[in-house]
DNA sequence: GTCTATAATGAGATAGAC
DNA sequence: GTCTATCTCATTATAGAC
Protein backbone atom coordinates (compact mmCIF):
# COMPACT_ATOMS: atom_id res chain seq x y z
CA UNK A 1 0.00 0.00 0.00
CA UNK A 2 2.95 2.24 0.29
CA UNK A 3 2.56 5.72 -2.05
CA UNK A 4 -0.50 6.22 -2.77
CA UNK A 5 -1.96 9.82 -3.06
CA UNK A 6 -4.71 10.61 -0.56
CA UNK A 7 -7.25 11.42 -3.29
CA UNK A 8 -6.93 7.82 -3.96
CA UNK A 9 -7.15 6.92 -0.40
CA UNK A 10 -10.32 8.22 -0.21
CA UNK A 11 -12.33 7.00 -3.40
CA UNK A 12 -11.24 3.60 -2.55
CA UNK A 13 -12.21 3.54 1.16
CA UNK A 14 -15.74 5.49 0.23
CA UNK A 15 -16.26 2.77 -2.59
CA UNK A 16 -14.95 -0.09 0.26
CA UNK A 17 -17.97 1.70 2.28
CA UNK A 18 -20.56 1.56 -0.20
CA UNK A 19 -19.76 -2.20 -0.94
CA UNK A 20 -20.13 -2.56 2.94
CA UNK A 21 -23.20 -0.38 3.90
CA UNK A 22 -24.56 -2.30 0.48
CA UNK A 23 -24.01 -5.78 1.90
CA UNK A 24 -24.64 -5.53 5.52
CA UNK A 25 -26.00 -2.01 6.48
CA UNK A 26 -24.85 1.35 7.32
CA UNK A 27 -24.50 0.49 10.95
CA UNK A 28 -22.45 -2.45 10.06
CA UNK A 29 -20.05 -0.04 7.90
CA UNK A 30 -17.99 0.67 11.48
CA UNK A 31 -14.03 2.03 10.23
CA UNK A 32 -12.56 -1.88 10.67
CA UNK A 33 -15.23 -3.44 8.42
CA UNK A 34 -13.89 -0.91 5.85
CA UNK A 35 -10.54 -1.01 5.79
CA UNK A 36 -11.04 -4.66 5.97
CA UNK A 37 -13.25 -4.46 2.54
CA UNK A 38 -10.20 -2.10 1.11
CA UNK A 39 -7.69 -4.58 2.32
CA UNK A 40 -5.72 -1.48 4.07
CA UNK A 41 -4.93 -0.97 7.88
CA UNK A 42 -6.74 0.75 10.40
CA UNK A 43 -4.93 3.86 10.68
CA UNK A 44 -5.23 4.45 6.62
CA UNK A 45 -8.65 5.43 7.51
CA UNK A 46 -8.11 8.67 9.92
CA UNK A 47 -4.73 9.88 7.50
CA UNK A 48 -7.93 10.09 4.60
CA UNK A 49 -10.98 11.32 6.83
CA UNK A 50 -11.17 12.85 9.69
CA UNK A 51 -14.35 11.05 11.03
CA UNK A 52 -16.46 8.47 10.02
CA UNK A 53 -19.05 10.70 9.07
CA UNK A 54 -16.98 12.71 6.69
CA UNK A 55 -16.48 9.12 5.09
CA UNK A 56 -20.37 8.65 4.81
CA UNK A 57 -20.69 12.16 3.59
CA UNK A 58 -18.35 10.97 0.51
CA UNK A 59 -20.07 7.61 0.20
CA UNK A 60 -23.23 9.83 -0.43
CA UNK A 61 -21.68 11.84 -3.06
CA UNK A 62 -20.74 8.76 -4.94
CA UNK A 63 -24.65 7.80 -4.94
CA UNK A 64 -25.48 10.96 -6.10
CA UNK A 65 -22.77 10.45 -9.00
CA UNK A 66 -25.00 8.30 -9.88
CA UNK A 67 -22.61 5.01 -8.89
CA UNK A 68 -23.77 2.14 -10.07
CA UNK A 69 -27.56 4.17 -10.82
CA UNK A 70 -28.56 1.60 -13.94
CA UNK A 71 -29.09 1.61 -17.90
CA UNK A 72 -32.88 1.60 -18.04
CA UNK A 73 -32.75 3.55 -20.97
CA UNK A 74 -32.97 0.24 -23.46
CA UNK A 75 -36.45 -0.77 -22.20
CA UNK A 76 -37.47 2.57 -23.05
CA UNK A 77 -36.90 2.20 -27.03
CA UNK A 78 -37.87 -1.71 -26.99
CA UNK A 79 -41.22 -1.12 -25.94
CA UNK A 80 -44.09 -1.17 -27.70
CA UNK A 81 -45.58 2.09 -26.88
CA UNK A 82 -45.50 4.22 -23.95
CA UNK A 83 -46.99 2.27 -21.74
CA UNK A 84 -45.03 -0.68 -22.23
CA UNK A 85 -41.99 1.25 -21.34
CA UNK A 86 -43.24 2.60 -18.41
CA UNK A 87 -44.50 -0.86 -16.80
CA UNK A 88 -41.39 -2.06 -18.01
CA UNK A 89 -38.99 0.34 -16.54
CA UNK A 90 -41.03 0.01 -13.36
CA UNK A 91 -40.42 -3.89 -13.26
CA UNK A 92 -36.78 -3.42 -14.18
CA UNK A 93 -36.40 -1.75 -11.34
CA UNK A 94 -38.27 -4.00 -8.91
CA UNK A 95 -36.13 -6.45 -10.44
CA UNK A 96 -33.04 -4.94 -9.22
CA UNK A 97 -34.61 -4.66 -5.86
CA UNK A 98 -35.48 -8.50 -5.99
CA UNK A 99 -31.78 -9.17 -7.11
CA UNK A 100 -30.17 -7.34 -4.55
CA UNK A 101 -32.29 -6.12 -1.41
CA UNK A 102 -29.47 -5.13 1.32
CA UNK A 103 -28.16 -2.67 -1.36
CA UNK A 104 -31.67 -0.75 -2.11
CA UNK A 105 -32.35 -0.81 1.87
CA UNK A 106 -28.47 0.43 2.25
CA UNK A 107 -29.92 3.60 0.24
CA UNK A 108 -32.24 3.95 2.18
CA UNK A 109 -30.32 3.58 5.57
CA UNK A 110 -27.46 6.22 4.00
CA UNK A 111 -30.48 8.91 3.55
CA UNK A 112 -31.61 8.32 7.01
CA UNK A 113 -28.40 8.29 8.55
CA UNK A 114 -27.68 11.92 6.98
CA UNK A 115 -30.91 13.01 8.44
CA UNK A 116 -30.15 12.40 11.90
CA UNK A 117 -26.69 13.24 11.58
CA UNK A 118 -26.97 17.63 11.61
CA UNK A 119 -23.67 18.35 9.24
CA UNK A 120 -25.07 15.67 6.64
CA UNK A 121 -28.54 16.68 7.15
CA UNK A 122 -28.44 18.54 3.73
CA UNK A 123 -27.07 15.98 1.75
CA UNK A 124 -30.38 13.74 1.15
CA UNK A 125 -31.78 17.03 -0.83
CA UNK A 126 -29.26 16.52 -3.36
CA UNK A 127 -29.21 12.88 -3.21
CA UNK A 128 -33.14 12.71 -3.74
CA UNK A 129 -32.44 15.43 -6.74
CA UNK A 130 -30.01 13.00 -8.43
CA UNK A 131 -32.81 10.49 -8.31
CA UNK A 132 -35.22 13.11 -9.88
CA UNK A 133 -32.70 14.31 -12.58
CA UNK A 134 -32.41 10.56 -13.28
CA UNK A 135 -35.91 9.45 -13.68
CA UNK A 136 -36.85 12.88 -15.46
CA UNK A 137 -34.29 12.14 -18.11
CA UNK A 138 -35.77 9.00 -18.32
CA UNK A 139 -39.50 10.45 -18.68
CA UNK A 140 -37.91 12.67 -21.60
CA UNK A 141 -36.66 9.88 -23.47
CA UNK A 142 -39.20 7.71 -22.95
CA UNK A 143 -41.76 10.35 -24.38
CA UNK A 144 -40.31 11.62 -27.54
CA UNK A 145 -39.42 7.72 -28.42
CA UNK A 146 -43.05 7.18 -28.69
CA UNK A 147 -43.79 10.59 -29.93
CA UNK A 148 -46.19 11.59 -26.82
CA UNK A 149 -45.53 14.24 -24.44
CA UNK A 150 -46.36 15.12 -20.72
CA UNK A 151 -49.50 16.72 -19.34
CA UNK A 152 -47.10 18.37 -16.40
CA UNK A 153 -43.92 19.55 -16.11
CA UNK A 154 -40.83 16.75 -16.02
CA UNK A 155 -39.78 17.60 -13.01
CA UNK A 156 -43.69 17.79 -11.13
CA UNK A 157 -44.27 14.14 -13.09
CA UNK A 158 -40.09 13.11 -11.59
CA UNK A 159 -41.17 13.04 -8.21
CA UNK A 160 -44.18 11.36 -8.37
CA UNK A 161 -42.34 8.34 -10.28
CA UNK A 162 -39.37 8.94 -7.62
CA UNK A 163 -42.70 8.61 -4.52
CA UNK A 164 -43.72 5.41 -6.33
CA UNK A 165 -40.55 4.04 -6.74
CA UNK A 166 -40.10 4.23 -3.28
CA UNK A 167 -43.36 3.57 -1.86
CA UNK A 168 -43.02 0.08 -4.28
CA UNK A 169 -39.73 -0.84 -2.91
CA UNK A 170 -40.45 -0.25 0.82
CA UNK A 171 -43.34 -2.54 0.32
CA UNK A 172 -41.83 -5.19 -1.21
CA UNK A 173 -38.76 -4.89 1.33
CA UNK A 174 -41.63 -5.28 4.09
CA UNK A 175 -43.73 -8.23 2.63
CA UNK A 176 -41.28 -9.85 0.02
CA UNK A 177 -44.92 -10.79 -1.84
CA UNK A 178 -43.89 -10.91 -5.32
CA UNK A 179 -47.61 -10.92 -6.26
CA UNK A 180 -48.78 -7.93 -4.27
CA UNK A 181 -45.54 -5.59 -6.25
CA UNK A 182 -46.84 -6.94 -9.39
CA UNK A 183 -50.01 -5.02 -9.14
CA UNK A 184 -48.35 -2.04 -7.39
CA UNK A 185 -46.13 -1.79 -10.47
CA UNK A 186 -49.20 -1.84 -12.75
CA UNK A 187 -51.20 0.44 -10.51
CA UNK A 188 -48.61 2.74 -10.25
CA UNK A 189 -47.85 2.78 -14.22
CA UNK A 190 -51.93 3.66 -14.56
CA UNK A 191 -51.15 6.55 -12.47
CA UNK A 192 -48.06 7.71 -14.75
CA UNK A 193 -50.10 7.22 -18.04
CA UNK A 194 -52.69 9.46 -16.64
CA UNK A 195 -50.31 12.15 -17.18
CA UNK A 196 -49.75 11.95 -20.94
CA UNK A 197 -51.02 14.28 -23.63
CA UNK A 198 -52.96 12.43 -26.14
CA UNK A 199 -54.87 11.13 -22.89
CA UNK A 200 -54.11 7.32 -21.37
CA UNK A 201 -53.55 5.41 -24.31
CA UNK A 202 -50.76 6.66 -25.95
CA UNK B 1 -40.03 1.67 41.60
CA UNK B 2 -40.72 -1.11 44.40
CA UNK B 3 -42.58 -4.13 43.29
CA UNK B 4 -43.56 -3.55 39.93
CA UNK B 5 -45.19 -6.54 38.16
CA UNK B 6 -42.58 -7.90 35.06
CA UNK B 7 -45.17 -7.38 32.43
CA UNK B 8 -45.56 -3.84 33.12
CA UNK B 9 -42.22 -2.70 33.42
CA UNK B 10 -41.78 -4.76 29.88
CA UNK B 11 -44.71 -2.07 28.30
CA UNK B 12 -43.35 0.70 30.17
CA UNK B 13 -39.87 -0.07 28.53
CA UNK B 14 -41.24 -0.51 25.30
CA UNK B 15 -43.36 2.80 25.47
CA UNK B 16 -40.01 4.61 26.66
CA UNK B 17 -37.93 3.13 24.11
CA UNK B 18 -40.74 4.13 21.19
CA UNK B 19 -40.29 8.12 22.78
CA UNK B 20 -36.71 7.89 22.49
CA UNK B 21 -36.34 6.20 19.36
CA UNK B 22 -39.18 8.86 17.86
CA UNK B 23 -37.21 11.58 19.21
CA UNK B 24 -33.56 10.67 18.31
CA UNK B 25 -33.55 7.52 16.10
CA UNK B 26 -32.70 3.98 16.81
CA UNK B 27 -29.12 4.30 16.60
CA UNK B 28 -30.00 6.47 19.97
CA UNK B 29 -32.47 3.99 21.43
CA UNK B 30 -29.37 2.29 23.40
CA UNK B 31 -30.53 0.36 26.69
CA UNK B 32 -28.87 3.37 28.79
CA UNK B 33 -31.31 5.95 26.99
CA UNK B 34 -34.15 3.69 27.38
CA UNK B 35 -34.11 3.33 30.91
CA UNK B 36 -33.13 7.07 31.92
CA UNK B 37 -36.32 7.92 29.88
CA UNK B 38 -38.08 5.72 32.01
CA UNK B 39 -36.74 6.17 35.37
CA UNK B 40 -35.21 3.04 35.86
CA UNK B 41 -32.29 1.70 37.27
CA UNK B 42 -30.08 -0.03 34.41
CA UNK B 43 -29.87 -3.07 35.53
CA UNK B 44 -34.28 -3.59 35.26
CA UNK B 45 -33.81 -3.71 31.64
CA UNK B 46 -32.74 -7.11 31.41
CA UNK B 47 -34.80 -8.03 34.20
CA UNK B 48 -37.65 -7.18 31.72
CA UNK B 49 -35.89 -8.67 28.85
CA UNK B 50 -33.03 -10.82 27.75
CA UNK B 51 -31.77 -8.57 25.03
CA UNK B 52 -31.96 -5.55 23.37
CA UNK B 53 -33.47 -6.93 20.36
CA UNK B 54 -36.29 -8.51 22.61
CA UNK B 55 -37.49 -5.33 23.67
CA UNK B 56 -37.43 -4.28 19.93
CA UNK B 57 -39.27 -6.41 19.11
CA UNK B 58 -41.82 -5.51 21.46
CA UNK B 59 -41.47 -1.77 20.55
CA UNK B 60 -43.03 -3.29 16.88
CA UNK B 61 -45.73 -4.86 18.15
CA UNK B 62 -46.32 -1.55 20.11
CA UNK B 63 -46.40 0.44 16.35
CA UNK B 64 -48.64 -2.63 14.91
CA UNK B 65 -51.10 -2.07 17.67
CA UNK B 66 -51.58 1.36 16.30
CA UNK B 67 -49.83 2.97 19.01
CA UNK B 68 -50.83 6.22 18.33
CA UNK B 69 -52.20 5.96 15.00
CA UNK B 70 -54.28 7.84 14.45
CA UNK B 71 -58.02 9.94 14.10
CA UNK B 72 -58.10 10.67 10.88
CA UNK B 73 -61.92 9.08 10.89
CA UNK B 74 -63.66 12.55 10.96
CA UNK B 75 -62.02 14.34 8.16
CA UNK B 76 -64.10 11.49 5.94
CA UNK B 77 -67.12 12.41 6.92
CA UNK B 78 -66.94 16.15 7.21
CA UNK B 79 -65.74 16.48 3.66
CA UNK B 80 -68.39 17.52 0.81
CA UNK B 81 -67.12 14.83 -1.78
CA UNK B 82 -64.94 11.48 -1.64
CA UNK B 83 -62.23 13.43 -3.74
CA UNK B 84 -61.79 16.33 -0.95
CA UNK B 85 -62.05 13.61 1.61
CA UNK B 86 -59.19 11.56 -0.09
CA UNK B 87 -57.05 14.75 -0.61
CA UNK B 88 -57.81 15.79 3.01
CA UNK B 89 -56.78 12.50 4.39
CA UNK B 90 -53.17 12.79 2.53
CA UNK B 91 -52.78 15.85 3.80
CA UNK B 92 -53.74 15.28 7.06
CA UNK B 93 -51.23 12.32 7.17
CA UNK B 94 -48.81 15.15 5.17
CA UNK B 95 -48.96 17.72 8.47
CA UNK B 96 -48.53 14.75 10.87
CA UNK B 97 -45.25 14.21 9.13
CA UNK B 98 -44.11 18.13 9.32
CA UNK B 99 -44.89 18.47 12.93
CA UNK B 100 -43.06 15.28 14.15
CA UNK B 101 -40.81 14.33 10.80
CA UNK B 102 -38.29 12.28 13.50
CA UNK B 103 -41.11 10.24 14.46
CA UNK B 104 -42.27 9.41 11.18
CA UNK B 105 -38.29 8.92 10.24
CA UNK B 106 -38.31 6.77 13.28
CA UNK B 107 -41.01 4.55 11.63
CA UNK B 108 -38.53 3.93 8.55
CA UNK B 109 -36.08 3.34 10.97
CA UNK B 110 -37.57 0.58 12.87
CA UNK B 111 -38.77 -1.15 10.03
CA UNK B 112 -35.17 -1.41 8.48
CA UNK B 113 -33.70 -2.56 11.84
CA UNK B 114 -35.93 -5.25 11.93
CA UNK B 115 -34.89 -6.49 8.13
CA UNK B 116 -31.36 -6.34 9.28
CA UNK B 117 -31.89 -8.33 12.35
CA UNK B 118 -32.33 -12.22 11.49
CA UNK B 119 -34.93 -12.85 14.75
CA UNK B 120 -36.85 -9.67 13.88
CA UNK B 121 -36.79 -9.65 9.86
CA UNK B 122 -40.28 -11.24 10.03
CA UNK B 123 -42.27 -8.38 12.03
CA UNK B 124 -41.96 -5.61 9.08
CA UNK B 125 -44.61 -7.88 7.57
CA UNK B 126 -47.26 -7.39 10.69
CA UNK B 127 -46.30 -3.86 10.45
CA UNK B 128 -47.26 -3.11 6.60
CA UNK B 129 -50.17 -5.74 7.54
CA UNK B 130 -51.11 -3.41 9.86
CA UNK B 131 -51.16 -0.30 8.03
CA UNK B 132 -52.78 -1.57 5.43
CA UNK B 133 -55.65 -2.55 7.70
CA UNK B 134 -56.10 0.86 9.17
CA UNK B 135 -55.55 2.34 5.31
CA UNK B 136 -58.86 -0.06 4.27
CA UNK B 137 -61.08 0.55 6.69
CA UNK B 138 -60.37 4.28 5.91
CA UNK B 139 -61.02 3.62 2.25
CA UNK B 140 -64.29 1.49 3.12
CA UNK B 141 -65.74 4.09 5.55
CA UNK B 142 -64.79 7.17 2.63
CA UNK B 143 -66.48 5.30 -0.09
CA UNK B 144 -70.06 4.85 1.83
CA UNK B 145 -70.11 8.14 3.53
CA UNK B 146 -69.88 9.46 0.10
CA UNK B 147 -71.85 7.07 -1.71
CA UNK B 148 -69.44 5.40 -3.56
CA UNK B 149 -67.47 2.05 -4.14
CA UNK B 150 -64.07 1.30 -5.11
CA UNK B 151 -63.46 -0.26 -8.15
CA UNK B 152 -60.79 -2.68 -7.00
CA UNK B 153 -60.62 -4.91 -3.92
CA UNK B 154 -59.78 -2.53 -1.38
CA UNK B 155 -56.69 -4.49 0.19
CA UNK B 156 -55.22 -3.92 -3.10
CA UNK B 157 -55.91 -0.30 -2.99
CA UNK B 158 -55.03 0.22 0.30
CA UNK B 159 -51.29 -0.84 -0.67
CA UNK B 160 -50.94 1.37 -3.39
CA UNK B 161 -52.14 4.15 -1.20
CA UNK B 162 -49.70 2.73 1.53
CA UNK B 163 -46.58 3.38 -1.48
CA UNK B 164 -47.94 6.82 -1.96
CA UNK B 165 -47.57 7.66 1.54
CA UNK B 166 -44.32 6.09 2.33
CA UNK B 167 -42.84 7.87 -0.78
CA UNK B 168 -44.50 11.23 -0.27
CA UNK B 169 -43.51 11.06 3.66
CA UNK B 170 -39.50 10.01 2.42
CA UNK B 171 -39.48 13.12 -0.65
CA UNK B 172 -40.33 15.49 2.11
CA UNK B 173 -38.04 14.15 4.56
CA UNK B 174 -35.23 14.01 2.45
CA UNK B 175 -36.00 17.75 0.32
CA UNK B 176 -38.26 19.59 2.79
CA UNK B 177 -40.11 20.75 0.04
CA UNK B 178 -44.10 21.92 1.02
CA UNK B 179 -44.82 22.82 -2.31
CA UNK B 180 -43.46 19.53 -4.09
CA UNK B 181 -45.32 17.78 -1.25
CA UNK B 182 -48.20 19.75 -2.00
CA UNK B 183 -47.90 19.00 -6.12
CA UNK B 184 -47.60 15.11 -4.80
CA UNK B 185 -50.56 15.05 -2.85
CA UNK B 186 -52.25 16.21 -5.40
CA UNK B 187 -51.23 13.71 -8.04
CA UNK B 188 -51.79 11.25 -5.28
CA UNK B 189 -55.02 11.80 -4.74
CA UNK B 190 -55.92 11.76 -8.49
CA UNK B 191 -54.57 8.12 -8.80
CA UNK B 192 -56.34 6.94 -5.96
CA UNK B 193 -59.50 8.46 -7.29
CA UNK B 194 -59.12 6.91 -10.37
CA UNK B 195 -60.54 3.63 -8.96
CA UNK B 196 -63.93 4.76 -8.11
CA UNK B 197 -66.30 2.65 -9.54
CA UNK B 198 -68.33 5.70 -11.28
CA UNK B 199 -65.43 7.34 -12.69
CA UNK B 200 -63.10 9.88 -11.42
CA UNK B 201 -65.79 12.38 -10.18
CA UNK B 202 -67.57 10.75 -8.16
C1' DG C 1 4.05 8.99 4.70
C1' DT C 2 2.71 4.65 6.72
C1' DC C 3 1.27 1.49 10.06
C1' DT C 4 1.61 -0.94 14.91
C1' DA C 5 0.04 -0.48 19.19
C1' DT C 6 -2.91 1.66 22.34
C1' DA C 7 -5.80 5.06 24.48
C1' DA C 8 -10.56 6.64 25.54
C1' DT C 9 -15.19 6.00 25.27
C1' DG C 10 -19.61 3.89 25.46
C1' DA C 11 -22.04 -0.23 24.51
C1' DG C 12 -24.76 -4.70 26.25
C1' DA C 13 -24.87 -7.70 29.77
C1' DT C 14 -24.19 -9.73 34.70
C1' DA C 15 -22.64 -10.87 39.63
C1' DG C 16 -23.78 -10.35 43.83
C1' DA C 17 -25.12 -7.15 47.79
C1' DC C 18 -29.40 -5.77 49.79
C1' DG D 1 -37.27 -8.94 43.61
C1' DT D 2 -34.38 -4.93 43.02
C1' DC D 3 -30.48 -2.24 42.03
C1' DT D 4 -25.27 -0.87 42.62
C1' DA D 5 -21.17 -1.81 40.85
C1' DT D 6 -18.60 -4.06 37.51
C1' DC D 7 -17.20 -6.95 33.45
C1' DT D 8 -16.24 -7.61 28.74
C1' DC D 9 -16.23 -6.18 24.31
C1' DA D 10 -16.27 -3.24 20.15
C1' DT D 11 -15.98 1.16 18.72
C1' DT D 12 -13.53 5.73 17.02
C1' DA D 13 -9.54 8.02 17.22
C1' DT D 14 -4.50 8.96 18.12
C1' DA D 15 0.47 8.71 19.63
C1' DG D 16 4.60 7.47 18.22
C1' DA D 17 7.82 3.91 16.07
C1' DC D 18 9.54 3.03 11.48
Amino acid sequence: MSRIPAAERRTALARAALAVIARDGVAAATTRAIVAEAGMPLASFHYAFTSRDELLSDVIELVVAGEGSATFASLLLDAPDLRSAVRATFAAYLDLVRADPAREQAMFELTQHALRTPPLAGLPRRQYESYRNLIGKLLIAGASAHDTAWSLPVDELAGFVLALTDGITLSWLADRDDDAAERLLELATDAVMAHTLNGAHA
